[in-house]
DNA sequence: ACATTAATGAGACTGAGTCTCATTACGGCG
DNA sequence: CGCCGTAATGAGACTCAGTCTCATTAATGT
């Protein structure tokens, strides 16, 4: 997704640019916190607002995993497949994906606009099975 | 699922068991914030200490919500579906389940045991497309 | 009944995330 | 271009969920 600033804010500063281009260079998942230190210019409540306004706009979302931080990853296009490991926290992406049509009639019976979904596998990783 | 509390606690204590009374009593999501003030005989470290242990076990699971706060609710028995409005943070639960087999093979292909999965559909909920 | 040690709980502590508010600067308009 | 309204900024105070500590209590095996 390539994300077209100004649809999402009401107005292009030079500290969300820099916001932007820090989660690009980003791979995979980071939480606030990682973003803010590597953006020393540019203050804490900026970085916060920001990772809000975006994750709001569904250019980001969150990701719950082993500890209480909130991380976050750019939202792949419409879902977003994961393998977690429930005891040492490891994630795998899944590209594959037989769960759209699932997913697309699933909010249509409740009377919801589909945005997107996410579907979590939780078990133990190769190298966990041994313990 | 009935927890037998001997498998997962290494000592059975009055403190909880008062947990898992309260566990019990919830409707849906709750926080341990929530759990601790309906103990106040119990107190907070334990709530969250047992949240973790249950969790750990599999009893319960962590749900990410608008908020920042930790939610937890009861594992359903394997899987776990939800229509999550993006505007309102309202859910519904969805009974079937139509992911299971794609859910063990995709585990099954990079190794993993699976223990279960959860699919959850993002969009707006009828009360918020109006606006 | 006793010893071992898991579990408790009060309260201090940490740190992620929010709020406030004075200041800055984006962008529309004359 | 310069002006204005107001969105956005950022330093720092604040909140509160969650963790840790440690002296005390009590569950279990023998």
């Amino acid at each position: 997704m390539v994300l077209e600033s100004t649809q999402v804010f009401q107005r292009n500063t030079a500290a969300r640019g820099k916001v932007l281009q820090a989660i690009e260079r980003q791979t995979g998942h980071f939480t606030a916190e990682d973003l803010s230190q590597q953006l020393p210019g540019v203050g804490r409540a900026t970085v916060y607002r920001t990772l809000g306004v975006l994750t709001r706009s569904g250019y980001l979302c969150k990701v719950l995993l082993g500890g209480n931080t909130l991380h976050y990853q750019v939202s792949p296009e419409e879902h977003h497949h994961h393998l977690v490991c429930i005891e040492c926290d490891r994630i795998v992406d899944v590209e594959s994906c037989e769960v759209a049509d699932y997913a697309r009639e699933t909010a249509l019976a409740q009377g919801f606009q589909l945005q997107r979904h996410r579907l979590e596998v939780y078990g133990r990783c190769p190298s966990c099975q041994i313990g």
